[in-house]
DNA sequence: AATAGCTTTTGACCTGCGTCAAAAAATCAT
DNA sequence: ATGATTTTTTGACGCAGGTCAAAAGCTATT
Protein backbone atom coordinates (compact mmCIF):
# COMPACT_ATOMS: atom_id res chain seq x y z
CA UNK A 1 0.00 0.00 0.00
CA UNK A 2 1.16 3.58 -0.86
CA UNK A 3 0.60 6.60 0.51
CA UNK A 4 0.55 10.23 -0.75
CA UNK A 5 -0.99 13.80 0.67
CA UNK A 6 0.77 15.64 -2.43
CA UNK A 7 0.22 16.02 -6.17
CA UNK A 8 -2.66 18.77 -7.24
CA UNK A 9 -4.55 15.63 -9.37
CA UNK A 10 -5.49 14.04 -6.17
CA UNK A 11 -6.59 17.21 -4.63
CA UNK A 12 -8.53 17.88 -7.47
CA UNK A 13 -10.16 14.07 -7.11
CA UNK A 14 -11.35 14.80 -3.59
CA UNK A 15 -14.40 16.52 -5.53
CA UNK A 16 -15.85 13.24 -6.45
CA UNK A 17 -16.09 12.43 -2.84
CA UNK A 18 -17.52 15.84 -2.18
CA UNK A 19 -20.29 15.25 -4.74
CA UNK A 20 -21.11 12.31 -2.92
CA UNK A 21 -21.20 14.16 0.03
CA UNK A 22 -23.60 16.27 -1.54
CA UNK A 23 -26.50 13.84 -2.62
CA UNK A 24 -27.20 14.38 0.63
CA UNK A 25 -26.53 16.83 2.57
CA UNK A 26 -25.05 20.17 1.49
CA UNK A 27 -21.38 20.74 2.15
CA UNK A 28 -20.43 23.78 4.01
CA UNK A 29 -16.89 24.46 3.62
CA UNK A 30 -16.03 24.62 6.65
CA UNK A 31 -16.88 20.63 6.52
CA UNK A 32 -14.63 20.80 3.19
CA UNK A 33 -11.68 21.92 5.00
CA UNK A 34 -12.39 19.60 7.75
CA UNK A 35 -12.78 16.88 5.85
CA UNK A 36 -9.77 17.45 3.39
CA UNK A 37 -7.21 17.14 6.33
CA UNK A 38 -8.49 14.09 7.55
CA UNK A 39 -9.07 11.93 4.66
CA UNK A 40 -5.60 10.82 2.53
CA UNK A 41 -4.94 9.18 -0.74
CA UNK A 42 -4.25 5.08 -0.77
CA UNK A 43 -4.14 2.59 -3.66
CA UNK A 44 -3.84 -0.98 -3.66
CA UNK A 45 -2.37 -3.58 -6.47
CA UNK A 46 -4.39 -6.06 -7.51
CA UNK A 47 -4.54 -9.62 -5.24
CA UNK A 48 -3.53 -7.24 -2.48
CA UNK A 49 -5.47 -7.86 1.09
CA UNK A 50 -7.15 -4.43 2.18
CA UNK A 51 -8.11 -5.33 5.33
CA UNK A 52 -7.42 -8.58 7.31
CA UNK A 53 -10.49 -10.44 9.91
CA UNK A 54 -7.48 -10.51 11.96
CA UNK A 55 -7.50 -7.28 12.90
CA UNK A 56 -10.01 -4.46 13.97
CA UNK A 57 -11.07 -2.09 11.38
CA UNK A 58 -10.10 1.22 11.93
CA UNK A 59 -11.05 3.16 8.44
CA UNK A 60 -13.12 3.03 6.02
CA UNK A 61 -12.26 3.44 2.17
CA UNK A 62 -13.87 5.70 -0.97
CA UNK A 63 -13.55 4.33 -4.01
CA UNK A 64 -12.39 6.47 -5.95
CA UNK A 65 -10.90 4.27 -8.84
CA UNK A 66 -11.05 0.03 -8.99
CA UNK A 67 -13.07 -2.69 -7.70
CA UNK A 68 -12.80 -4.87 -4.31
CA UNK A 69 -13.95 -7.52 -2.74
CA UNK A 70 -15.30 -8.26 1.02
CA UNK A 71 -15.41 -12.03 1.95
CA UNK A 72 -15.27 -14.41 4.90
CA UNK A 73 -13.89 -17.84 5.04
CA UNK A 74 -16.54 -20.89 5.53
CA UNK A 75 -15.70 -24.21 5.91
CA UNK A 76 -12.05 -23.20 3.79
CA UNK A 77 -13.76 -21.55 1.23
CA UNK A 78 -13.61 -18.05 0.19
CA UNK A 79 -17.64 -16.90 0.25
CA UNK A 80 -17.78 -13.31 -1.55
CA UNK A 81 -20.01 -10.72 0.67
CA UNK A 82 -20.05 -7.59 -1.37
CA UNK A 83 -18.34 -6.18 -4.41
CA UNK A 84 -17.34 -2.11 -3.12
CA UNK A 85 -16.74 -0.28 -6.29
CA UNK A 86 -16.35 3.81 -7.53
CA UNK A 87 -17.62 6.22 -5.16
CA UNK A 88 -18.83 3.18 -2.34
CA UNK A 89 -17.41 3.01 0.95
CA UNK A 90 -15.85 0.29 2.61
CA UNK A 91 -14.97 -1.48 5.23
CA UNK A 92 -15.90 -4.53 7.83
CA UNK A 93 -18.73 -2.74 8.88
CA UNK A 94 -19.60 -4.39 12.29
CA UNK A 95 -15.66 -4.01 13.12
CA UNK A 96 -15.70 -0.37 12.41
CA UNK A 97 -18.70 0.07 14.04
CA UNK A 98 -17.91 -1.71 17.36
CA UNK A 99 -14.20 -1.77 17.46
CA UNK A 100 -13.86 -5.18 17.56
CA UNK A 101 -12.98 -7.95 14.89
CA UNK A 102 -15.21 -9.30 12.74
CA UNK A 103 -15.20 -12.19 9.95
CA UNK A 104 -14.65 -10.34 7.02
CA UNK A 105 -11.70 -9.88 4.80
CA UNK A 106 -11.10 -7.20 1.84
CA UNK A 107 -8.91 -7.49 -1.09
CA UNK A 108 -8.62 -5.62 -4.17
CA UNK A 109 -9.72 -7.37 -7.48
CA UNK A 110 -8.22 -4.63 -9.26
CA UNK A 111 -5.36 -2.11 -8.89
CA UNK A 112 -7.36 0.46 -6.79
CA UNK A 113 -7.35 4.22 -5.56
CA UNK A 114 -9.06 5.39 -2.60
CA UNK A 115 -9.74 7.88 0.09
CA UNK A 116 -8.93 7.02 3.47
CA UNK A 117 -10.66 8.12 6.66
CA UNK A 118 -10.27 6.84 9.85
CA UNK A 119 -13.08 5.98 12.60
CA UNK A 120 -11.76 7.98 15.19
CA UNK A 121 -11.47 11.24 12.55
CA UNK A 122 -15.13 10.11 11.20
CA UNK A 123 -16.01 10.68 15.26
CA UNK A 124 -14.94 13.82 15.34
CA UNK A 125 -16.38 14.71 12.07
CA UNK A 126 -19.91 13.40 13.67
CA UNK A 127 -19.05 14.61 17.37
CA UNK A 128 -18.36 18.63 14.97
CA UNK A 129 -20.57 18.24 12.12
CA UNK A 130 -24.19 17.53 12.52
CA UNK A 131 -24.63 17.08 9.29
CA UNK A 132 -22.45 14.15 8.84
CA UNK A 133 -24.41 12.57 11.20
CA UNK A 134 -27.60 12.56 8.78
CA UNK A 135 -25.12 11.88 6.03
CA UNK A 136 -24.44 8.72 7.83
CA UNK A 137 -28.39 8.09 8.37
CA UNK A 138 -29.15 8.98 5.04
CA UNK A 139 -26.42 7.17 3.23
CA UNK A 140 -27.17 4.20 5.33
CA UNK A 141 -31.27 3.68 4.13
CA UNK A 142 -29.45 3.24 0.84
CA UNK A 143 -27.45 0.60 1.28
CA UNK A 144 -30.37 -0.71 3.68
CA UNK A 145 -32.71 -0.81 0.50
CA UNK A 146 -30.07 -2.98 -1.09
CA UNK A 147 -29.68 -5.55 1.28
CA UNK A 148 -33.62 -6.04 2.07
CA UNK A 149 -33.25 -6.51 -2.01
CA UNK A 150 -30.89 -9.02 -2.17
CA UNK A 151 -32.66 -10.76 1.39
CA UNK A 152 -35.76 -11.17 -1.37
CA UNK A 153 -33.67 -12.67 -4.06
CA UNK A 154 -32.14 -15.29 -2.36
CA UNK A 155 -35.15 -16.65 -1.22
CA UNK A 156 -37.32 -18.86 -3.29
CA UNK A 157 -35.58 -18.06 -7.08
CA UNK A 158 -33.85 -20.29 -8.67
CA UNK A 159 -29.83 -20.13 -9.71
CA UNK A 160 -30.71 -18.06 -13.09
CA UNK A 161 -33.22 -16.10 -11.11
CA UNK A 162 -30.42 -15.27 -8.58
CA UNK A 163 -27.65 -14.31 -11.37
CA UNK A 164 -30.28 -12.55 -13.51
CA UNK A 165 -30.74 -10.09 -10.30
CA UNK A 166 -26.90 -10.25 -9.52
CA UNK A 167 -26.53 -8.82 -13.47
CA UNK A 168 -29.08 -5.71 -12.49
CA UNK A 169 -28.10 -4.64 -9.36
CA UNK A 170 -23.79 -5.02 -10.84
CA UNK A 171 -24.86 -3.96 -14.40
CA UNK A 172 -21.69 -1.96 -14.55
CA UNK A 173 -19.55 -3.96 -12.90
CA UNK A 174 -20.47 -7.55 -13.32
CA UNK A 175 -18.05 -8.27 -15.57
CA UNK A 176 -14.97 -7.28 -13.83
CA UNK A 177 -15.54 -10.22 -11.41
CA UNK A 178 -14.36 -13.59 -11.62
CA UNK A 179 -17.05 -16.31 -11.92
CA UNK A 180 -15.99 -17.86 -9.23
CA UNK A 181 -16.80 -15.00 -6.82
CA UNK A 182 -19.47 -14.35 -8.19
CA UNK A 183 -20.79 -17.66 -7.38
CA UNK A 184 -20.34 -17.52 -4.22
CA UNK A 185 -22.23 -14.41 -3.83
CA UNK A 186 -24.96 -16.21 -5.16
CA UNK A 187 -24.52 -19.11 -2.93
CA UNK A 188 -24.25 -21.48 -5.79
CA UNK A 189 -21.29 -23.90 -7.01
CA UNK A 190 -19.43 -22.31 -9.76
CA UNK A 191 -20.12 -25.09 -12.10
CA UNK A 192 -24.32 -24.32 -12.27
CA UNK A 193 -23.25 -20.57 -12.99
CA UNK A 194 -20.51 -21.79 -15.88
CA UNK A 195 -23.70 -23.60 -16.79
CA UNK A 196 -26.47 -20.83 -16.77
CA UNK A 197 -24.18 -18.49 -18.70
CA UNK A 198 -23.44 -21.25 -20.91
CA UNK A 199 -26.67 -20.93 -22.32
CA UNK A 200 -27.83 -17.77 -23.27
CA UNK B 1 -57.91 0.66 15.32
CA UNK B 2 -57.93 2.15 18.71
CA UNK B 3 -56.49 5.44 19.94
CA UNK B 4 -55.93 7.04 22.99
CA UNK B 5 -54.27 9.28 24.58
CA UNK B 6 -55.32 9.75 28.42
CA UNK B 7 -54.92 6.87 31.27
CA UNK B 8 -51.59 7.44 33.32
CA UNK B 9 -51.47 3.54 32.50
CA UNK B 10 -50.22 4.55 28.84
CA UNK B 11 -48.28 7.85 29.82
CA UNK B 12 -46.06 5.66 32.37
CA UNK B 13 -45.17 2.75 29.81
CA UNK B 14 -43.70 5.57 27.47
CA UNK B 15 -40.76 5.20 29.33
CA UNK B 16 -40.00 2.05 27.43
CA UNK B 17 -39.49 4.17 24.47
CA UNK B 18 -37.70 6.40 26.18
CA UNK B 19 -35.56 3.94 27.91
CA UNK B 20 -35.29 2.17 23.99
CA UNK B 21 -33.70 5.84 23.23
CA UNK B 22 -30.81 5.57 26.05
CA UNK B 23 -29.85 2.71 24.33
CA UNK B 24 -28.29 5.06 22.04
CA UNK B 25 -28.09 8.65 22.81
CA UNK B 26 -28.98 10.50 26.53
CA UNK B 27 -32.38 11.58 26.24
CA UNK B 28 -33.06 15.20 27.55
CA UNK B 29 -36.23 16.75 29.31
CA UNK B 30 -36.95 19.00 26.31
CA UNK B 31 -36.84 16.14 24.11
CA UNK B 32 -38.59 13.76 26.07
CA UNK B 33 -41.62 16.17 26.30
CA UNK B 34 -40.95 16.75 22.51
CA UNK B 35 -41.34 13.30 21.87
CA UNK B 36 -43.97 12.83 24.31
CA UNK B 37 -46.20 15.58 22.52
CA UNK B 38 -46.12 13.53 19.05
CA UNK B 39 -46.31 9.98 20.23
CA UNK B 40 -49.70 8.76 20.54
CA UNK B 41 -50.67 5.08 21.94
CA UNK B 42 -52.35 2.74 18.74
CA UNK B 43 -53.82 -0.56 19.40
CA UNK B 44 -54.71 -3.59 17.25
CA UNK B 45 -56.33 -7.00 17.19
CA UNK B 46 -54.72 -9.78 16.14
CA UNK B 47 -55.11 -9.86 12.15
CA UNK B 48 -55.79 -6.95 11.38
CA UNK B 49 -54.31 -4.89 8.92
CA UNK B 50 -51.88 -2.62 9.88
CA UNK B 51 -50.48 -0.67 6.86
CA UNK B 52 -51.43 -1.64 3.25
CA UNK B 53 -48.95 -1.95 0.38
CA UNK B 54 -51.75 0.54 -1.71
CA UNK B 55 -50.74 3.29 0.53
CA UNK B 56 -47.82 5.63 1.30
CA UNK B 57 -46.54 4.78 4.54
CA UNK B 58 -46.43 7.41 6.98
CA UNK B 59 -45.61 6.28 10.37
CA UNK B 60 -43.55 4.21 12.42
CA UNK B 61 -44.84 2.02 15.25
CA UNK B 62 -43.12 0.92 18.41
CA UNK B 63 -44.15 -1.98 19.67
CA UNK B 64 -44.98 -2.15 23.28
CA UNK B 65 -46.64 -5.54 23.65
CA UNK B 66 -47.52 -8.06 20.47
CA UNK B 67 -46.09 -9.06 17.47
CA UNK B 68 -46.07 -8.15 13.86
CA UNK B 69 -45.31 -9.46 10.39
CA UNK B 70 -44.29 -7.61 7.31
CA UNK B 71 -44.77 -9.46 4.28
CA UNK B 72 -45.07 -8.93 0.56
CA UNK B 73 -47.10 -11.26 -2.01
CA UNK B 74 -45.52 -13.22 -4.67
CA UNK B 75 -47.19 -15.36 -7.00
CA UNK B 76 -49.98 -15.07 -4.86
CA UNK B 77 -48.46 -15.97 -1.79
CA UNK B 78 -47.70 -13.83 1.22
CA UNK B 79 -44.08 -14.00 2.21
CA UNK B 80 -42.86 -12.92 5.49
CA UNK B 81 -40.19 -10.47 5.22
CA UNK B 82 -39.80 -10.08 9.56
CA UNK B 83 -41.47 -10.11 12.37
CA UNK B 84 -41.59 -6.98 14.30
CA UNK B 85 -42.25 -7.34 18.23
CA UNK B 86 -42.07 -5.58 21.60
CA UNK B 87 -39.19 -2.85 21.80
CA UNK B 88 -39.02 -2.40 18.22
CA UNK B 89 -40.12 0.18 15.42
CA UNK B 90 -42.39 -1.45 12.19
CA UNK B 91 -42.58 0.37 9.32
CA UNK B 92 -42.17 -0.77 5.52
CA UNK B 93 -38.97 1.26 5.83
CA UNK B 94 -38.68 2.33 1.65
CA UNK B 95 -41.98 3.43 1.65
CA UNK B 96 -41.49 5.48 5.25
CA UNK B 97 -38.21 6.83 3.58
CA UNK B 98 -39.33 7.70 0.27
CA UNK B 99 -42.83 8.43 0.93
CA UNK B 100 -43.57 6.24 -2.06
CA UNK B 101 -45.67 3.28 -1.98
CA UNK B 102 -43.87 -0.20 -1.27
CA UNK B 103 -44.71 -4.08 -1.95
CA UNK B 104 -44.90 -4.05 2.06
CA UNK B 105 -47.56 -5.00 3.85
CA UNK B 106 -47.73 -5.68 7.60
CA UNK B 107 -50.83 -6.90 9.92
CA UNK B 108 -50.28 -8.22 13.33
CA UNK B 109 -50.15 -11.81 14.63
CA UNK B 110 -51.18 -10.85 18.08
CA UNK B 111 -53.57 -8.49 19.71
CA UNK B 112 -50.87 -5.58 20.14
CA UNK B 113 -50.12 -2.03 21.79
CA UNK B 114 -48.11 0.28 20.09
CA UNK B 115 -46.60 3.97 20.13
CA UNK B 116 -46.97 5.96 16.83
CA UNK B 117 -44.82 8.50 15.38
CA UNK B 118 -45.81 9.65 12.15
CA UNK B 119 -43.63 10.98 9.81
CA UNK B 120 -43.60 14.46 9.76
CA UNK B 121 -42.95 14.45 13.17
CA UNK B 122 -39.97 12.50 12.85
CA UNK B 123 -38.81 14.89 10.11
CA UNK B 124 -39.16 18.03 12.84
CA UNK B 125 -37.33 16.06 15.35
CA UNK B 126 -34.54 15.39 13.11
CA UNK B 127 -34.62 18.84 12.23
CA UNK B 128 -34.43 20.16 15.72
CA UNK B 129 -32.98 17.32 17.59
CA UNK B 130 -29.53 16.45 15.83
CA UNK B 131 -29.67 13.57 19.05
CA UNK B 132 -32.18 12.31 17.05
CA UNK B 133 -30.17 12.23 13.75
CA UNK B 134 -27.25 10.22 16.24
CA UNK B 135 -29.80 8.00 17.46
CA UNK B 136 -31.11 6.69 14.25
CA UNK B 137 -27.99 6.29 12.46
CA UNK B 138 -26.73 4.35 15.63
CA UNK B 139 -30.02 1.92 15.97
CA UNK B 140 -29.91 1.97 12.20
CA UNK B 141 -26.49 0.23 12.84
CA UNK B 142 -27.60 -2.61 15.20
CA UNK B 143 -30.22 -3.66 12.32
CA UNK B 144 -27.48 -3.52 9.42
CA UNK B 145 -25.80 -6.09 11.37
CA UNK B 146 -28.98 -8.81 11.61
CA UNK B 147 -29.41 -8.40 7.70
CA UNK B 148 -26.20 -9.07 7.10
CA UNK B 149 -26.26 -12.22 9.15
CA UNK B 150 -29.33 -13.29 7.42
CA UNK B 151 -27.82 -13.31 4.32
CA UNK B 152 -25.03 -15.11 5.14
CA UNK B 153 -27.40 -17.63 6.37
CA UNK B 154 -29.69 -17.82 3.58
CA UNK B 155 -26.74 -18.87 1.01
CA UNK B 156 -24.90 -22.29 1.56
CA UNK B 157 -27.05 -23.58 4.55
CA UNK B 158 -29.84 -26.43 4.23
CA UNK B 159 -33.10 -26.03 5.38
CA UNK B 160 -32.47 -27.54 8.52
CA UNK B 161 -29.72 -24.96 9.72
CA UNK B 162 -31.54 -21.88 8.43
CA UNK B 163 -34.23 -22.87 10.61
CA UNK B 164 -31.93 -23.28 13.80
CA UNK B 165 -30.28 -19.83 13.21
CA UNK B 166 -33.95 -18.87 12.77
CA UNK B 167 -34.86 -19.84 16.35
CA UNK B 168 -31.20 -17.92 17.57
CA UNK B 169 -32.82 -15.04 16.25
CA UNK B 170 -35.89 -15.07 17.19
CA UNK B 171 -35.65 -17.20 20.85
CA UNK B 172 -38.33 -15.31 23.02
CA UNK B 173 -40.87 -15.07 19.85
CA UNK B 174 -40.23 -18.36 17.45
CA UNK B 175 -42.92 -20.70 19.48
CA UNK B 176 -45.65 -17.24 18.69
CA UNK B 177 -45.19 -17.45 14.92
CA UNK B 178 -47.51 -19.73 12.82
CA UNK B 179 -45.06 -22.47 10.86
CA UNK B 180 -46.17 -21.44 7.35
CA UNK B 181 -45.08 -17.98 8.25
CA UNK B 182 -41.72 -19.65 9.47
CA UNK B 183 -40.98 -21.51 6.16
CA UNK B 184 -42.17 -18.34 3.97
CA UNK B 185 -39.33 -16.22 5.85
CA UNK B 186 -36.79 -18.80 5.85
CA UNK B 187 -37.56 -19.27 1.90
CA UNK B 188 -38.33 -23.27 2.63
CA UNK B 189 -41.73 -24.86 2.11
CA UNK B 190 -43.42 -25.36 4.64
CA UNK B 191 -43.91 -28.87 4.11
CA UNK B 192 -40.15 -29.32 4.66
CA UNK B 193 -39.98 -27.25 7.60
CA UNK B 194 -42.76 -29.58 9.47
CA UNK B 195 -40.89 -32.74 8.83
CA UNK B 196 -37.12 -30.56 9.90
CA UNK B 197 -39.61 -29.95 13.39
CA UNK B 198 -40.83 -33.32 13.64
CA UNK B 199 -37.39 -35.10 13.81
CA UNK B 200 -36.45 -33.51 17.14
C1' DA C 1 7.87 -19.78 -25.22
C1' DA C 2 7.60 -23.05 -21.61
C1' DT C 3 6.28 -24.35 -17.06
C1' DA C 4 3.43 -23.79 -13.13
C1' DG C 5 -0.72 -22.36 -11.01
C1' DC C 6 -5.31 -20.62 -11.36
C1' DT C 7 -9.99 -20.43 -13.24
C1' DT C 8 -13.63 -22.16 -16.00
C1' DT C 9 -15.96 -25.78 -18.40
C1' DT C 10 -17.91 -30.33 -19.16
C1' DG C 11 -19.65 -34.81 -17.72
C1' DA C 12 -21.68 -38.24 -14.58
C1' DC C 13 -24.04 -39.09 -10.64
C1' DC C 14 -26.98 -38.36 -6.59
C1' DT C 15 -29.74 -36.14 -2.97
C1' DG C 16 -32.26 -32.41 -0.49
C1' DC C 17 -36.09 -30.35 -0.92
C1' DG C 18 -39.97 -28.60 -3.79
C1' DT C 19 -44.57 -29.89 -5.61
C1' DC C 20 -48.94 -32.11 -5.52
C1' DA C 21 -52.48 -34.43 -3.01
C1' DA C 22 -54.97 -35.80 0.77
C1' DA C 23 -55.54 -36.75 5.74
C1' DA C 24 -55.26 -35.02 10.46
C1' DA C 25 -55.25 -31.42 13.77
C1' DA C 26 -56.17 -26.97 15.39
C1' DT C 27 -58.81 -22.63 15.39
C1' DC C 28 -62.83 -19.92 14.64
C1' DA C 29 -67.65 -18.49 14.39
C1' DT C 30 -72.37 -19.28 15.38
C1' DA D 1 -70.69 -27.93 21.27
C1' DT D 2 -70.61 -28.33 16.09
C1' DG D 3 -69.71 -27.56 11.61
C1' DA D 4 -66.57 -24.65 8.68
C1' DT D 5 -62.18 -22.93 7.72
C1' DT D 6 -57.43 -22.72 8.25
C1' DT D 7 -53.06 -24.77 9.45
C1' DT D 8 -50.08 -28.64 9.91
C1' DT D 9 -48.67 -33.27 8.89
C1' DT D 10 -47.69 -37.34 6.06
C1' DG D 11 -46.71 -39.74 1.74
C1' DA D 12 -45.14 -40.29 -3.07
C1' DC D 13 -42.50 -38.53 -6.68
C1' DG D 14 -39.35 -35.66 -9.59
C1' DC D 15 -35.81 -32.43 -10.60
C1' DA D 16 -32.70 -28.36 -9.78
C1' DG D 17 -28.60 -28.01 -8.51
C1' DG D 18 -24.80 -29.87 -5.43
C1' DT D 19 -20.52 -32.86 -5.41
C1' DC D 20 -16.61 -35.18 -7.42
C1' DA D 21 -13.39 -35.69 -11.11
C1' DA D 22 -10.96 -34.50 -14.99
C1' DA D 23 -10.13 -31.73 -19.10
C1' DA D 24 -9.55 -27.29 -21.22
C1' DG D 25 -8.42 -22.33 -21.01
C1' DC D 26 -6.00 -18.38 -18.99
C1' DT D 27 -2.40 -15.73 -16.63
C1' DA D 28 1.77 -14.97 -14.68
C1' DT D 29 6.74 -15.83 -14.15
C1' DT D 30 11.36 -16.81 -15.45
Amino acid sequence: MKESNLSQQIEGNKELLFRHFEQYIRVSDELKSALDARINFVSFNKGELVHDADKVCTRSLFIQKGLFRTYFIKDGKEISEYFPAENEWSNSPKSFITRQKDMYYIDAIENTEAFCLKVDDLVYLFENFPEMERYSRLSMGTVFGHLMERIASLRFTTAKEKYDHFIKTYQEIHHRIPLGMIASYLGIAQETLSRIRSEK
